[in-house]
DNA sequence: ATTTTTTGTTTCATTATACGAAACTTTGTT
DNA sequence: AACAAAGTTTCGTATAATGAAACAAAAAAT
C-alpha cells in the first residue's frame, strides 16, 4: 500500500474535521509528524487545490468539491431520487432523507428540505450511526439476520442523548418491528429535539441497502401522524423500486 | 513537490473524466503508466474508499463524495446563498445558478431547478468556460481591466456553437455591456437550446468572484422576460451583499 | 477443447524520492 | 530590542516507490 498517498488522505481527514482552525505547526503536533514532511505534502495538496490555505490555516479546496459531485455511486441512484424528494417534501411540506450504506453506516446521500423547518448546516456526506437513527434501524431491517449479527457485534453502540438506545437485544427488538410493520421511529436518540419516520430502501439489481426519511420536531410527529407519514414514504419506496 | 501524490491525483482526476469505462490496464495504456505501480495506486485508493471498482472497471468513491460536501470554500457561501435561491426559484418558476471564479473559470457551485425545466444532469463542481457563458461574461465585468485582459489571453477561445464568441474585441464589447446595464446575455454560446441571463456577485469582504444567472430555454427569454428577470438577478444580488 | 492473448497480481533488485535534522528566515510576542 | 514560535530551505541518509520479470487467472481465438 502506497505510503504517501495514505498519509496525504490522512492529512486530508483530518483537516476535513478540523478546517479553519490548524495551522502548519498545530497540524503536526496533532497529527505526530515531522513539519517538514507535513509542510512538503500541504505545498503539494494545495498546488492540487485539494487543499486551501487561508490566514495560514488549513481548509478543504475547491477541487475535492468538484469531485465529490462527480461520485457517480449507485448509478447515479441520487440524480434519479432526487424529483421524487422534492415532490414529496412540497405536497407535505417535510423535511425527507436519503441514505445508503456504507462501511456500517448510514452515509448522508441526499434531503430535501421543507420551509417548515429551519435551513440547517447541510450534513450531506455525514455518516450517521446505525443504533439511533430511524435510517440506521430501517436498514438493519432489510439485512439478512446474520448481517445484523455481525454488524451490531462490531459498531460502537454509543451513547447520544438519554433516549439512545445501547443494548443488542433492545436494537433487535426494534428491528422486529420494522420488519412488521414496514416503518422505523426514532425519538430525540441522536440529537434531542430531533426525531425521523424512515422506510428501508433496497434495490437489489444495483446492491443498494438505503432508506428514506421525513425528520422533524418530535411534537409534530404523533401517532396520526406517524401513520400517514410512514404510509407515504412505503409507497415511494415502491414506486421508487418500480422504476430501477 | 510530493511525487507520488501528485500522481495519485492524476489518476483520480482522470477516472472522475471516464468512470466505469476504464480497466487497470486500460488505464495504465492513457496514462503511461507501468502496470505495477498503477495497480499499487489503484489498490490503495480503493481501500480508502477514494476510488471504487465495479466489474473491474473504476469509479470515484464515496469517500471523495464525503470530502466533497465538506468544503467550506468561502465561509459557506453556499450554504447561506441557498435559501434565496430557492425563494426566486420558486417565486418566479425560473432554475437559477450560483458559480465563483476559480481558476480562470467558473465553477458551478449551487443550481435550484423549476418545476418548468426537465431535471437535468447534476452540474455541480463542472468548470463552465468565461467567455461563452452569461455568468463568465459577469464575472468579467466585475475583474479590474488588466486581470481581464490577461484572462483573455490565457484561456482558449473554444468555440462550442456557431455562436460562440472567439474574438477579444467582441468580448471586451460585452463586458462593457455587462457594466453599462449590471447584467449579462448568453444565446446558445455553449450549448444550442441554451440561454442565461446572469449578475455578477463580488464579496469584497472573503474575495468572492462569482455570478448568479437564471438558465432556460431562449424562446421564453424575450425582451421583456430578460428585463424582469434581469432586474430580479440585481436585487438578489444587492440583498446578498447586505448580509455579508 | 486447446491454444493464444490479454489482464491482473506478486516478487524483488535497483534507484529515485520521501524523510527529518539542522540551519535559516519570517512573523509575532513580551 | 530581544526572544520565541512558526514557516521554509538545504542536504545527507534511509526508505519506499518503481518497473522488469515471472506468474496466475480470465478472455479470446483457433
Amino acid at each position: 500500500m502506497s505510503n504517501s498517498v495514505k498519509k496525504a488522505f490522512e492529512i486530508i481527514n483530518y483537516i476535513s474535521n478540523n478546517q479553519g482552525k490548524l495551522s502548519l505547526s498545530e497540524l503536526g503536533r496533532q497529527l505526530g509528524m515531522n513539519k517538514t514532511t507535513l509542510f512538503r505534502y500541504l505545498e503539494t495538496l494545495e498546488i492540487l487545490n485539494i487543499l486551501e490555505k487561508r490566514d495560514s490555516n488549513w481548509y478543504l479546496g475547491i477541487e475535492l468539491f468538484s469531485l465529490g459531485h462527480k461520485v457517480d455511486a449507485n448509478n447515479r441512484i441520487v440524480d434519479r431520487i432526487h424529483p421524487q424528494l422534492e415532490e414529496i417534501s412540497q405536497r407535505l411540506n417535510e423535511t425527507v432523507n436519503l441514505v445508503g450504506m456504507y462501511d456500517n453506516s448510514a452515509l448522508y446521500l441526499d434531503k430535501v428540505e421543507s420551509s417548515r423547518e429551519l435551513q440547517m448546516r447541510s450534513k450531506l456526506g455525514d455518516h450517521l450511526p446505525l443504533h439511533c437513527t430511524s435510517l440506521g434501524k430501517a436498514i438493519l431491517s432489510s439485512l439478512p439476520t446474520d448481517k445484523v449479527d455481525v454488524i451490531l457485534s462490531v459498531i460502537e453502540l454509543k451513547q447520544y442523548t438519554e433516549y439512545t438506545i445501547t443494548s443488542i437485544p433492545e436494537l433487535k427488538k426494534q428491528i422486529e418491528f420494522v420488519k412488521t410493520n414496514g416503518y422505523s421511529l426514532e425519538k430525540e436518540e441522536l440529537e434531542p429535539g430531533l426525531s425521523c419516520i424512515a422506510v428501508p430502501l433496497y434495490i437489489k439489481s444495483i446492491d443498494f441497502y438505503g432508506g428514506l426519511s421525513f425528520s422533524g420536531s418530535p411534537y409534530r410527529f404523533i401517532d396520526e401522524k406517524v401513520k400517514e407519514l410512514s404510509a407515504e414514504l412505503m409507497s415511494l419506496s415502491d414506486k421508487i423500486l418500480k422504476s430501477f
